[in-house]
DNA sequence: TAAGTTCCGTAC
DNA sequence: GACGTACGGAACTTAA
């Protein structure tokens, strides 16, 4: 096996396959069988162990060992193993298809004629020793707890079948009292019935851990008999010494059993998939195939990133100026580098000096000082540069070409985060130099370098080279321009707030008759459902629940609720917006989100710092907050965003017709969706139908449920369902949609977007309904959402480029999901209009096409 | 005291 | 528990 330097090899597992076999079926019901009745149990129980390691260790090497004699014990002893003779009949008909189970795992069976399994095993133990291979071995024979050493450990079932405990040197000395060496001496002692083996009368685990610590071994013992307390134990251990050395000879394994058996070749196995889920389904293991899928994909993903051979690699490192990366032969040139460290204590150093470091790929690694991470990047030119986190350089490359980050994020999108090393790890690379900035810069190559092929091999290149590494320089761009927020308004603002949610205080700790914190649910809790009685709806994990939900459900039952209510809302929109964004403001009287690329699970951006994603429209309060985001003096905001695009999005993946006409039709979609759903003409639908249809049309798009859509219109459950029943009926297209969707989920473990954006799904073999639920939600939105994103980021691309081409001074300035604010001198703001309009409508060909709607005004709530 | 969790609410 | 994606403030809990 190949093997990095100083790596430790990978545990090769043993399996006494004997063993196993008879504890599955002793431990399983015989009542186990498939559906033409053929018995399964030990097979189930034996696929189950096998899926089981495969889950907690990986693809681990291994090896299962079968009895094919006696390995001469018979000679010693007629009566061993006397009771296992007659193996089950129903045993005996699972018995021919253990081994077949065995390689479909890729998995190597072996017997050596005339011996027993454990005995081979020793063997084998001992060659994996020789070679500093460490070793588990699975077993349910207390036997093999004799050959635990250092680097061996025992795997034994205990009540279940997958119910497992693992035995190093000192698990054995704290479960048996004595040392893995001694279990022979020990079982000679107390004997083990499971193997016909004697020992003497009267001893069981505790007397002869006692003898044996105090006397050393059997035959120490058994020469200091006279000093044993107890005549009838002493009695017993004269008459029976000689069985007792019988016994542990029986019980001691044979070493030196001829094998010829090349282990390294053995440590590369690898499960044969498609046999294998066809083994699990003829023999109709449901869950135990629902559990290999979990562990298979597992492995999988812990497979890609540990290729077979990493050694670390050393590469010494060059002092010099940023203008040196030009002597760096290599193509591509990696960029790393790193702010200033802030002192304790002060604010910024004297002299702020970033590192940075640069590799192409030769033989050293420059690094070295600058003032401004500018410095390195105008440096590279138009050389291709690949980074980690090219954004965070502050400035993009011209020519980035690559950025490990990103595609970390292409290939597995819903991960908490990227950091390098951990990446680096993952695909078992390792790297050294004297410097950790230098070491950065080369496991950016290295990792670029796996990544490549694996983004190529998903179909993820073009997504990567059209649409993300674009993106960074707009988004980055996007940064630094900020939006200008009305500080001295929205302070008159934060004032009036303010003093109203003083006096709502006051009343409502009137109302109260006590004071108490507000914004405490625990606390808002006790006052309103013990102390004023009001009916309690849902409970929390803690306590009652006091959300928006249910304070509207009793709004009636105290005026203190209003209150409480008006008083959240504002208190909410202080704390949130008022107090916090002022905070924001840059010298230039500019906000500057920083919006993350790598985060969102489906291929949205999100925003922080502060997240101007949030900013409130939907309430009175809120505008006004909204009001304050405003152009430069002499400048004008251009707000275009799209009309319901993940409709249309489900509309056109889903193929489905009536939904496409309506938007064609240039119809309200909600009001439509109603007058279909109620088979009423618009014109006669409540608003009540409408706002329903609204809610199924967001709930389709969300991986509808009828508890969740009960639960927003408040209406039964199964009255949610009929409702679901009827829409899915007037839109078959859809429903067969969320089926494919779920079921690729199935299949592959992800779902991919129009332009494949692909997100793996776990959640979809998930064993908890709950959770596989929720994933079959997943796959439904994370399409849907995933192509909205897909496309919007298309456009915040294409829309930039075109406003730059066109000479114009009208920049973007945020993106919020499906709207693209820009600001720019109001002279032109029609041509942008236009041009925004084309790039965003043209973004993507779709039928029914995508639409638009665009605003100007003075202020972000004006252009809406 | 710091770090993590829960609740809640804002946006799309 | 409970229809998707985010971020973040305050209260509260737990660890050190």
């Amino acid at each position: 096996m190949a093997q990095g330097n100083g790596d430790v090899p990978r545990e090769l597992f043993l399996i006494d396959g004997n063993s196993l076999a008879y504890r599955a079926f002793f431990a399983l019901p015989e009542s186990i069988s498939t559906s033409d009745g053929r018995p399964t149990n030990a097979i189930f129980g034996f696929a189950s162990m096998l899926v089981k390691i495969l889950a907690d260790y990986g693809q681990v090497p291994t090896i299962v060992v079968w009895d094919a004699g006696m390995s001469g014990r018979k000679e010693i002893s007629a009566d061993y193993k006397a009771q296992r003779s007659s193996r089950p009949d129903l045993l005996k008909l699972q018995w021919p298809h253990l081994r077949p189970l065995v390689e479909a795992f890729g998995y190597r069976n072996i017997s050596v004629e005339g011996f027993e399994a454990d005995d081979v095993i020793a063997a084998l133990t001992e060659q994996a020793k020789e070679r500093g291979i460490p070793v588990m071995v699975v077993t349910g024979d207390r036997d093999a707890y004799q050959l635990v050493t250092d680097g061996v450990r025992i795997m034994t079932t205990s009540r279940g079948i997958t119910d497992t405990k693992v035995y190093d040197t000192q698990g054995v000395i704290d479960r048996y009292g004595i040392a893995p060496d001694k279990v022979p001496d020990f079982i000679g002692l107390k004997g083990d019935t499971s193997d016909n083996i004697p020992g003497v009368p009267g001893i069981g685990d505790k007397t002869a851990a006692e003898l044996l610590q105090k006397f050393g071994d059997l035959e120490g013992v058994l020469a200091n008999v006279e000093q044993i307390s107890g005549a009838k134990r002493k009695q017993n251990l004269i008459e029976h010494a000689d069985a007792a050395r019988l016994s542990k000879q029986l019980a001691t394994m044979v070493r030196d059993v001829p094998i010829d058996i090349d282990l390294e070749v053995e440590l590369n196995a690898r499960p044969d998939r498609a046999n294998l889920r066809a083994v699990f389904r003829d023999w109709e293991l449901r869950d135990p195939l629902r559990r290999l899928e979990e562990a298979l994909e597992a492995a999988e993903l812990e497979a890609i990133p540990r290729p077979e051979a990493q050694d670390t690699l050393t590469l010494p490192t060059k002092e010099g100026r940023p203008a040196d990366v030009a002597r760096l032969h290599g193509e591509e040139l990696v960029l790393v580098a790193t702010p200033p460290e802030v002192p304790e204590g002060e604010l910024l150093p004297r002299e702020p000096k970033w590192h940075f470091a640069a590799y192409a790929g030769g033989g050293y690694v420059l690094k070295g000082e600058m003032q401004d991470p500018k410095e390195i990047v105008e440096a590279a030119g138009d050389r291709p540069v690949i980074a980690h986190d090219a954004k965070a350089l502050t400035e993009v490359p011209d020519n980035l070409i690559f950025d490990t980050e990103v595609a970390a994020y292409l290939l597995d999108p819903a991960r908490r985060g990227y950091p390098l090393d951990e990446i680096a790890e993952e695909r078992g690379i390792a790297v050294e130099t004297d410097d950790p900035l230098a070491t950065t810069a080369v496991l950016v190559k290295l990792v670029a370098d796996r990544q490549r092929p694996q983004i190529a091999e998903r179909g993820l290149t073009g997504l990567l080279n059209d649409i993300e590494l674009p993106l960074v320089r707009v988004l980055r761009e996007t940064e630094k321009r900020g939006i200008k927020l009305d500080t001295p308004k929205l302070e008159t603002v934060s004032t009036r707030i303010k003093a109203d949610v003083a006096t709502l205080e006051r009343e409502i700790w009137d109302l109260a008759g006590e004071e108490f914190v507000l914004g405490s649910p625990q606390q808002l809790g006790v006052i309103l459902f013990e102390k004023l009685g009001l009916s309690r709806k849902r409970r929390g994990k803690t306590g009652y629940s006091t959300d928006a939900r249910v304070l509207q459900a009793i709004r009636d039952e105290h005026e203190i609720i209003p209150k409480i209510e008006r008083h959240r809302e504002l208190s909410k929109l202080a704390q949130t917006y008022l107090d916090a964004l002022p905070n924001w403001v840059g010298e230039d009287g500019r906000l500057h989100t920083t919006f993350e690329q790598v985060t969102a699970a489906t291929g949205r951006l999100s925003s922080v710092n502060p997240n101007l994603q949030n900013i409130p429209i939907r309430t009175e309060t809120g505008r006004e907050i909204r009001a304050c985001f405003i152009a430069e003096p002499g400048n004008v905001l251009l707000s275009v965003d799209y009309s319901q695009v993940e409709l249309r999005v489900l509309a056109h993946i889903a193929n489905e017709q009536v939904l496409r006409d309506i938007f064609l039709r240039g119809e309200d979609v909600h009001t439509e969706t109603a007058s279909a759903v109620f088979e009423l003409p618009p014109e006669q639908l409540d608003v009540g139908m409408r706002s329903k249809a609204k809610m199924v049309n967001y709930g389709i798009v969300y991986g509808l449920s009828a508890y969740g859509l009960a639960d927003r219109l408040r209406i039964a459950q199964e009255e949610a369902q009929e409702f679901i029943d009827r829409y899915l009926e007037r839109f078959p297209a859809v429903a067969q949609f969320m089926k494919d969707a779920v079921t690729q989920a199935e299949e592959t473990g992800y779902v991919s977007t129009l332009f494949g954006r692909r997100r793996q799904i776990p959640e979809i073999r998930a064993r908890n309904w709950q959770t596989r639920k929720l994933g079959e939600r997943l796959a439904v939105n994370t399409v849907i959402q995933g192509t909205a994103a897909d496309i919007i980021k298309v456009a915040m691309v294409r829309a930039s480029d075109a406003l730059a081409a066109a000479n114009l001074d009208t920049h973007v300035i945020l993106q919020i999901h499906d709207e693209l604010l820009f600001e720019g001198p109001p002279e032109e703001v029609e041509q942008a209009k236009e041009i925004v309009t084309r790039e965003m409508v043209g973004a993507a060909e779709m039928d029914p096409p995508l639409a638009v709607d665009a605003g100007v005004g003075e202020n972000w709530l004006a252009a809406k």
